[in-house]
DNA sequence: CTGAAAGCGCTAACAT
DNA sequence: ATGTTAGCGCTTTCAG
């Protein structure tokens, strides 16, 4: 910044007192010490000089920056803006900032980010990169730093996580495809390392299940992308198994499916229904528009910051851990086999 | 952070030497003050504590925050996430880090959000909100606050940008179009209030001009978005005045067009030929794909990083704007007329 | 080549 | 109800 700002010290010395009154007067929580009079001329004379306290100062003191780092996959993943949005508001609102940084799922840049960001001294964390078994986080753990996970959590669950119902989320894909008919249904699972991935295998297992379906047409990826989907639908259509539906873990690999579709000549839905997972936005504008679960990001985002934010107050009250409820999207890709 | 951290005089006190000469000795610019040895037994003490310099001292004794505020309108459109990445890999590399706020392209929220990182004293701004006149960024001038625009510039031109030239962009379109025996095309305008928005019609303007086509069909849009998009191309539709073609000033437009294509049950491109802007992630999924205008997104971003860092360090000699080239990206959703 | 000392702007005991 | 004082961790003149 260009101009010299004003200081505490220069506020104290137009209104004639002492430093550390104006500090006290200008905190809501010590302001009540003083007389109206005092409060006024100290407010008015702040107002006046354009005083603006100066954070660096206030977090060299207090030890705390009023910054939380926020680590997620990859930003271009139009998962997550939406997520992020929810998250910013959330934080802007109690005047705390995000820090944000790409890992792009690779667990050393998770550690190179998250170091700058400790070095940066920041309050707390909000990781939307767990794995179930993740080294990173237990670092973390050990550290004692404020954390909240989102869409992703561990296995060992020690640390608070917003996560969606993703059992049931893929539980309610297959009911809807079996109450269209369908019987030979597929799966194309995510990494099995990441909690996602698994419960969603598990979604699909259990409720295949309960309905006396077979469960072989499994084809695991190893990445939640585009091009695993492709290589995993070109794969089950190899070995033709007669299915008629394909659930895919989430909505890049259905959009994989899509790829690998057409350049097979199939169509979906008459010869192949898809479903996908997380309602990213411009599934819509899929042909054919993707049915899909739909999860709140937003309200991720939110209840994830507003979580971090209990936390850093009180470190000793962990908040519990916020399972929110997914909701099925039907749109054009899924239709009665055989159509 | 939990842990203690080790400061500059706990590593002085365990080599047995002053504060100021492991400060010294830690800084590379000053090394070479020092014998080896001395550099060796400083270097190894603050390896074995853990050293990590505090930021938040730094700041406060150099009064530089090594942190920048990103201005964008909207992080949930697809154009941003890629320039942001570009934005940090280069901060990243220069130890800077990026504060982001979104706008909603509000000149009110964008007031706000200048002041919060203002107060977190930022050191510089990359602006991708700029208007064609922005009160917001006459502010930012008389501050001497180091600055560069991304993707819309002002009028005055005062600021360093980096944007694409959008005359020439739109001129790509209009050539294409042309070159498939269109004659009647229309124009679905932005903004007039941003650069963007007029550049584009501009260069609509101008290169129907060249060919002596009739350039009446235009409609002005006040927002970038897939509604106005479709509003627009209703309207189109309702006077038919016998167009054959649609250039819409970007992409969410181009998207509302389909919208509005689709609900009067003309198909693209047979009945009408629609291009857009961007060629944001996804477009290239969509039925038809999209014919539209690649910009380098990630450069736009990493070049504005690299200029706003030469200007932080040499305020006196601010860079020169930057003209990126956009190039045409043709896919299904521009055919011969009357096809 | 290295040490001493001041001070960035703020908060929070501790005093009165 | 207000002032004094110390100090957060660092850089940087100024001495030597």
């Amino acid at each position: 910044m260009a101009r010299a700002r004003a200081t505490l010290r220069d506020v104290a010395r137009r209104v004639g007192v002492h430093e550390s009154t104006v500090s006290r007067v200008l905190n809501p929580a010590t302001r009540h010490m003083f007389t109206p009079d005092v409060v006024r001329r100290v407010t008015e004379a702040a107002g006046a000089l354009g005083y603006r306290p100066n954070p660096i100062a206030y977090s060299l003191k207090t030890n705390r920056t009023l910054t939380v780092g926020v680590l997620i996959p990859d930003l271009t993943n139009p998962l997550f803006p939406p997520v992020l949005r929810g998250i910013e508001d959330t934080l802007g609102a109690a005047d705390y900032t995000a820090i944000i940084a790409n890992t792009d799922n690779l667990e050393a840049r998770a550690a190179t980010a998250l170091d700058r960001m400790k070095g940066r001294r920041v309050d707390g964390l909000i990781l939307a990169t767990a794995r179930r078994e993740d080294a990173v986080i237990s670092d973390i753990i050990a550290e004692e730093v404020p954390c909240v996970l989102i869409n992703r959590t561990t296995d060992a669950g020690k640390i608070p996580a917003v996560v969606t119902d993703d059992v049931r989320g893929i539980g309610l894909t297959v009911e809807h495809l079996v109450g269209l008919g369908h019987r030979r249904i597929a799966h194309i699972a995510g990494p099995q390392t990441v909690s996602t991935g698994h419960d969603r295998y598990l979604g699909f297992f259990e409720a295949m299940r309960r309905h006396r379906l077979d469960t072989d047409l499994v084809i695991f990826c190893d990445a939640f992308s585009e091009p695993a989907g492709a290589a995993a639908m070109a794969e089950l259509m190899t070995g033709d198994d007669g299915f008629t539906a394909v659930i895919a873990a989430n909505d890049m690999l259905a959009i994989g499916c899509y790829d690998a579709l057409a350049r097979q000549g199939r169509v979906c839905p008459r010869q192949v229904s898809v479903t996908g997972y997380n309602d990213m936005p411009f599934v819509d504008k899929l042909s054919p528009p993707l049915t899909t679960v739909r999860i709140p990001q937003y309200a991720i985002g939110a209840e994830a910051a507003r979580m971090l934010l209990a936390l850093i107050k009180t470190p000793a009250e962990p908040p519990p851990s916020v399972l929110l409820c997914p909701t099925l999207v039907i749109r054009s890709s899924t239709a009665p086999p055989g159509g």
